[in-house]
DNA sequence: GTACTATGATTGATCGGCAT
DNA sequence: AATGCCGATCAATCATAGTA
């Protein structure tokens, strides 16, 4: 149940000082995407998690049902049309495709759980 | 408002929270791999099984828990003594009973 | 009923690893 | 060497449940 292979100091139980491990300490890189601006000032431009409108939301939705993989010049396509970059297009299909995988998965489960209750 | 609830049509999000011992056994197991809350797929199944909920919820529950744990340690602080103190006298039944097995073995 | 906090879910984007 | 995809995760936010 317990596995520290690499762990040296930490034998003891401290019972009221938990430490910090290194995963409490992970920070990610602020995106690279979104320059929404011409603002000149400093070249750091938002950086934040680009929010998409209903209309773009859609319009990837729609090509998703038409294929679930994109082509460069498809890409570029939808890129320019829906004011995103390259690069937001790549990501966007690649987590729909997380999710439709995810959905699929559990979508079945229910069924096969309420079968074992026998 | 313009900002629309774009999400609005979102019947998905209907929470219901878990189940008191539900949740006791994700703190359990969170608490005791502190040093790296990061369960397998195979854990993380096996979480799901005890605790009556799907895979995907226990992926997000530790989600959440590890970012919100680690946005405020000393928040949790407090359930992390309950849980290391539960989990300690866990361990000292079981290296209670490893003696008596070993005493009535060899001698 | 109202104001605030706790918590489950969603999602654009990042990280590490592997494939092309 | 560069680029795309996957699987997992992060981090911010949404919307609701629970509590005061």
């Amino acid at each position: 149940e317990e596995q520290e292979p690499p762990g040296p100091p930490e034998p003891c139980p401290n019972p009221g000082a938990a430490q910090t491990f290194e995963w409490m300490r992970v920070k990610r890189n602020p995106p690279k995407t979104g320059k929404t601006s011409e603002l000149g000032l400093l070249g750091q431009p938002n950086a934040i998690r680009t929010n998409f409108s209903t209309k773009q939301l859609t319009e990837l939705e729609k090509e998703f049902h038409f294929n679930k993989y994109l082509t460069r010049a498809r890409r570029v396509e939808i890129a320019a049309s829906l004011e995103l970059n390259e690069t937001q297009v790549k990501i966007w299909f690649q987590n729909r495709r997380m999710k439709q995988k995810k959905r699929e998965k559990e979508g079945l489960a229910p069924a096969a759980a309420s079968r074992a209750a026998k | 408002v313009m900002i629309l609830r774009s999400r609005f049509l979102d019947a998905r999000r209907k929470r219901r929270n878990f189940s008191k011992q539900a949740t006791e056994i994700l703190n359990e197991y969170f608490y005791s791999h502190l040093s790296n809350p990061y369960p397998s797929e195979e854990a993380k199944e096996e979480l799901a099984k005890k605790c009556s909920i799907t895979v995907s919820q226990v992926s997000n529950w530790f989600g959440n828990k590890r970012i919100r744990y680690k946005k405020n340690i000393g928040k949790f602080q407090e359930e992390a003594n309950l849980y290391a103190a539960k989990t300690a006298v866990t361990a000292a039944h079981a290296v209670a009973a490893a003696v008596q097995n070993n005493q009535t073995n060899s001698p």
